[in-house]
DNA sequence: GCCAACGTTGGC
DNA sequence: GCCAACGTTGGC
């Protein structure tokens, strides 16, 4: 799940103990966050600035109607962290890894909910280990 | 700051 | 229903 750290940081995730990820507007990334379910891991990704992933975060609550829209076809999902990477795993590193390239992070730059395999997810989280 | 990629809108 | 125009996102 990418973030712009300006607008809804990692820390701040940290910090408030949970989040309603909420505002998206994009029916792809709708269709990912109705995919998830209570107990699933995300990575955090902090785009444009920090282009890397900083932390790994469970869905605490699966989808429900977006608060901050009446419009019923847009959801949220509920967020706690989990951990937080000392490793953090850049964007450029993800790229270099031959069994990554078909991730929708590199195919879709602009999709803000994406999916992975769990062998995606191995892979990233091996990168994020020293 | 630029621009490529992509989604959405609206005229036809 | 097609497609040009436009807006937004995000990597560089």
């Amino acid at each position: 799940m990418k973030t712009e750290p300006s607008a809804f940081s990692w820390e701040q995730l940290v910090k408030d103990g949970t989040t309603t990820w909420d505002g998206v507007r994009n029916y792809q990334a709708r269709n990912n966050l109705k995919l998830m379910k209570t107990g699933d891991l995300a990575f955090i990704y902090h785009s444009v600035s920090d282009k890397e992933i900083v932390g790994i975060a469970k869905i605490s609550k699966e989808y429900f109607q977006d608060p901050t829209t009446p419009d019923c076809n847009w959801v949220a999902v509920d967020l706690i962290p989990i951990e937080s990477l000392t490793k953090k795993i850049k964007l450029s590193e993800i790229k270099l890894n031959p069994e990554l390239q078909n991730i929708a992070l590199l195919k879709q730059s602009r999709l803000s909910v994406i999916p992975l395999t769990k062998k995606e997810y191995e892979i990233i989280r091996s990168l994020g280990k020293y």
